[in-house]
Formats: C-alpha cells, structure tokens, sequence
DNA sequence: TTGAAAGCGCTAACAC
DNA sequence: GTGTTAGCGCTTTCAA
C-alpha cells in the first residue's frame, strides 16, 4: 500500500534485483533455475519474485533465446462454403477430434510445452497461417491436413519450421508423419464381413481426395477381392454422419441385395444405421455394418457398431513426440511411425 | 544462388534496409502499412521484402509494442480423472463448442488476430495457464468455464488481463460475459410441453454447478408451475449423451407415468431417446422430448427433436468484439450481452 | 559464484 | 518524407 502506486508497469528484471540487492544477471539464473547460484541468494531473489510479483515477458525471452514454448496444432480443411456450413463444425464435432488433442496434450503438459490451435480452410488464412507461423509464434507444428492437394505441408517444409503431419501426404515429400496401417485397417473389416457369410458387400467410402479414403477403399477393397468378392459398389462420403446417411441410401436403391456395408468412420456408419433403420432393415440381420475409428459415436449407436480401432491418443502423443525430437534436433531425419489397427466387435457386424 | 550462404539467420529488417538502400525505420514504415512513404521507396522496399524473404520477428515486435495480435480461448473443466476418461472428449465433442470456435473465428480473422486454444482441467493446469497467459503470450482472453467454483474467472480479473467470459460468472465478480436468457429458453421448452397437454413432466438437468445447469432447471419448473404442475421431477446429467440415456431410465423407474421431459441440452435428450426406443416407448406419442441448445445432434436423431435453440454463433462473436473492444480500450466498463432464445419445433414434441 | 555489458529485432519519438 | 537513436526485457558471454 506504500511504494506500489510509482509505475502501472509489469515488474521486470530490473525490479526484482533492485529489490534483492543483486544483478539481473542473477536474478535471471534463479528464474531459469540454472546451476550456480549461491542457496542464501536464491532464497532472496525468489523471495523478490514474490514480493514483486515478477513474471518473466515472453517476448524478451524468446528474442534472444529464438525459442517460444509453443507448438501449434494446424487443422486445414479443403474449403469453407459459407457461416452456414462451418467446416468448423465438422472438425470439432468429430469425436476424432478431441481424442487427438487429449493424446497431445499428454505429452505436452508434461514438458510445459503450450498448445496453439489454428485453423485454415481458405487459400487466405492459408497463407496467413504461414506468415504466423515463420513470424516465429511456435517452435514447431503438427497438421491435420484433410485433402489431397492442400498446399500446407510443402509450404511448411519450404519454411523450414519443423513439422510433424498425423497422416501420410498425399503426395511423397520429405516430412515426417504417424498414421494407421489404414489398408490393413480395412481388410480387418472385410475379414470380419466375409466371416458372417455376407456374400453382396457395399462400402462407404471417405472422400478420395483423401489418403485415408483411398487406402481405406483400396485395402477393403483387396481383402474382399481375396474373400471371392470381385466387385465390391461403393458411394463416396465426406465423413459426416449426413454424409453416411445419403450414401446407404443410395447404395440401398442402386443395390437392393446388399447385406454387409463398410464405412470408413464410425459416423457415416451411424448415419447408415439410421438409414436402415428408417427403411425397416434390421442390423446385424439383414445387413451387417462395420466401422472405422473407434469412437464414441460407436458405442452410441443402436445397435453399437463392430469396427475398426485405431489408437488415436497413442498416435497423436507419438505426433508430439515426434515433433519434440525434432525441435530438440534429437530427431533430425524424416521419420514416420505406423500404428497397428485392431477389430473391435460389437452388435453391428 | 551468390550471397546467400552467408548466413544461416532469417533476414531481419535491417537486411532489407540494406538492401533497398534505406533506413531500418522505412522498412518498418512500409512493413507495417504507415502512411508518410514516397511510392517509389515503398516500392523498392517490397522488392526487397521479396528478394530477402524477409518476415518480421513476432517476438521483437511484441516487446516494443506490447501487443501480441493473439487472443486465447481458455476451456476450463472440472476435473480429469483419467486419460480413459478424457474431459476433452466431452468439451470436443460436443457440437457446441465447434460452433463457438466458428463464431469467434469469423470476426477475429478479418482483424487478423489469432486464436490460441488453451485447456485447463487439473490445479497444476490452472495456474500453469495464468503463469503463461501473464508472461504476454495473448492481448487477451475468453474463457468458457464449466463449472461454479472454478477460480479462473477471479484469477483472469486479478491478473488484469482483457477477460469476457461465455457465460454468467457464478459468483457475482467485476467481468464481462455474454449469455443466452436461459430462464426464459427452459420456459419456452415448458411452454411447448404444456401445449402439448403433457400433464407429467420431468426433466433432465444439466450439472447443478453451472449456472446453465441451474439457470435451465429454474427456469422450467417455475415455468411448468405456472402450468400448473407443482412438482417437476429431475435427475441430474453432465450434458453427455451418456448421461441423459441413464437419467432417462431412472426417471422411467421413478416416475412411470411421464408423458414429458426436458433435457439441458440435445447431446442428453439425444441419450433420452435412446433410452425411450429400448423401452418401446413412443416419441412423441407417448412422451414428448424438447432439448436444448439446436445442435447437430437435434438434426442427426431419430425423431429430430424440438428444441431450444441459442444463438451460439452470434454469442461467441459478440464475446470476440467484447474482447476486441476491450483491448483497444473502446469499451473500459465490464459489459453483459444477454441473447434471447427461441424455440424450434421438430418431431419429438 | 556473481556482475557488467552486449546485443536479440523491432518501433516510435524526434530531428532533419 | 526519411533517418537517427533510444530503448522494450531478457539471456549470455566474459571478467572479476
């Protein structure tokens, strides 16, 4: 209540070893808790902090130390139609989602490393995106990319920042990334399929665009090619449950025989739920459906889905990990890891 | 291919400088967009922005400016029992929060100021975010806190750091928050049930340390008492999907002669229904079910509910403005913005 | 073990 | 309209 009303500014540096009676360059050492410093002096100085209130400015720090704390986690989307249709919501609302933030922040927490979440679904905040990202907000970044011709990952590998993907590219250039062995993935779901007897299978695809639509096709594809299926229909879905939910509809009208279908998310597979649902078809009875993911729109579902488990938080924590090595020049070649998918089964299938 | 292996660093500003052959100063001039610069040197001074690959260092600028052109959305949960319980997943997955991001998004990025998102759900967590959020890494912050004690909302005031809150503060503190009227949104989901002619009424609460959650229940039972039913039964949920399935049957236990209920929000209403069609019972003929919130799940369930719909786009951009204001210091004052809801009428009552 | 001093890259007076 | 200059708050040699 005496001294405090001299200046409205943060306390500094400056403050606390005027306080303690010693040189910034001390002061500096007790905070960044480096060796060297006598125990009496530190007690002092910390009981300086606490007088004062001292909190270090990111901004100085960084500048010299050219390092922030941060790692950004990017999620960029194809496009973004209108307020209406918010991409934003796909994303969120997605269980997918949350579980990849739960297995990062796992890590990060941990190592006192701070999440920095950013969004891109135009060529605008695209390339805004980047501009941020080299002003050198974060140490590193770690991208959802949802599309195949997203210019994203080569423009961060051309930046020079480290960068850690959650899927194959699309296209092969040098980066790092953690997937699922996603055609294996699929076949665990035809093999599950062929094993009920199914003889007519449909699936559901996600959007080709996208390296988890096409190797999810291609490898369900292959293991029912194996089964004696030859042909194997498919509509294309973008993995929302609506999406599914069109898809079954479409694939009941142009193939009325089917009697097994295999989507490539849990919640196109709940929209095909409801679907068959509305058109009287009982599930497993008549036609038998099978997931992929794993989440908790799995156990949500009437009747629960059978589907494919990926390890999510286990491969975003591998993303961070990653990411980490990479910042720390502990990793400095291109490295991926690959995740084994298991079945999981319930009701559906 | 000549000069440039001379050094390793990014290109700074007085790099350019040189380059265009003038001062550090009208690089920052044009840089930043100020007015008082000749066309030409303007000019020559993009170029060699261009050739040098030039992009300002964040951390320099904050230090002088003081601003960070970031803002953070701060989500504060309760507890986080275990990585097999993850709270991310309850706040990710609801539809609500992808609808928030979107709205605060979309009057932040013709600003050009970035989001960071950060979680809060232990005590460790807690303090570590304000450490962080005070050493400047944001101009401000917008905090969606899930429940009553939660000691952000005082600790973000004390810190003097721009706040605007998502919702009501518990305890009555000086901060800014933006609401729905949610007395008066549990009374039109009242209204509508009573219209119906239900004449026993239960609800589904939300959890009875959040305002929402009791700001809902309030609202409804005087509601429904001015209809004339004196007692309105509730069992308690936590807003998941999960937990309205289980207060369903419980209230079916209870109170066998329900022809009506109102769920806080659609993800339990969404569970409700679940609940009723394992029983056989009717939705709406039997009990009729109104929600709460017009999410996606309203849409996605089987039948598509009645509900109560906020806002919550608007809500969140306004909560983004709020902040903004206060930033600039065009608006000093704590400020509420209260948001009337309405009812939308769908097939489950 | 501690202190003095030199910047990190930028903006904003202020002078010209 | 442009350049000079003084910091912003911190870390980190280098001496003592």
């Amino acid at each position: 209540m005496a001294a405090d009303d001299e200046v409205q500014r943060a306390p500094t540096l400056e403050d606390v070893a005027r306080v303690a009676g010693v040189s910034r360059a001390t002061v500096s050492r007790v905070v960044n808790d480096t060796r060297n410093v006598d125990r009496r002096i530190r007690e002092v100085v910390q009981a300086a902090v606490a007088q004062t209130g001292y909190v270090p400015n990111q901004a100085a720090r960084s500048l010299v130390t050219r390092r922030t704390g941060s790692v950004a986690l990017v999620v960029s989307e194809a496009e973004h139609r209108s307020f209406d249709d918010p991409f934003l919501g796909r994303v969120f609302t997605d269980p997918f989602f949350g579980r990849v933030v739960s297995g990062i922040i796992s890590v990060l927490r941990p190592r006192a490393v701070n999440l920095v979440l950013m969004l891109a679904e135009t060529d605008d905040s695209r390339s805004q995106l980047i501009d941020y990202l080299r002003q050198g907000h974060v140490d590193g970044v770690m991208l959802i990319s949802t599309h195949a011709d997203d210019p994203l990952p080569s423009m961060l590998t051309d930046s020079g920042l480290p960068t850690v993907l959650s899927r194959r590219p699309s296209t092969p250039i040098p980066i790092s990334y953690v997937d699922a062995a996603q055609h294996a993935g699929a076949g665990l779901a035809a093999d599950r399929l062929a094993e009920r007897g199914c003889r007519q299978v449909a699936t559901i695809s996600g959007p080709m665009d996208m390296p988890a639509g096409q190797d999810r096709l291609h490898g369900f594809r292959e293991a029912m090619a194996r089964h004696g299926q030859a042909f194997v229909p498919s509509v294309e879905g973008n993995f929302t449950q609506d999406s599914g939910e069109r898809a079954m509809r479409e694939l009941l009208e142009r193939y009325p025989d089917i009697d097994g279908v295999f989507a490539a998310n849990d919640l196109m597979a709940q929209g095909a739920l409801l679907a068959l649902h509305d058109r009287g078809i009982a599930v497993p009875g008549q036609v038998a459906v099978v997931g992929f993911d794993d989440s908790s729109a799995a156990t949500a579902s009437r009747p629960p889905l059978t589907t494919v488990r990926q390890p999510i938080e286990d491969m975003a924590a591998a993303m961070a990990e990653l990411l980490l090595a990479h910042i720390d020049r502990r990793q400095a070649r291109v490295t991926s890891r690959i995740f084994e998918p298991t079945l999981v089964v319930r009701e559906s299938a």
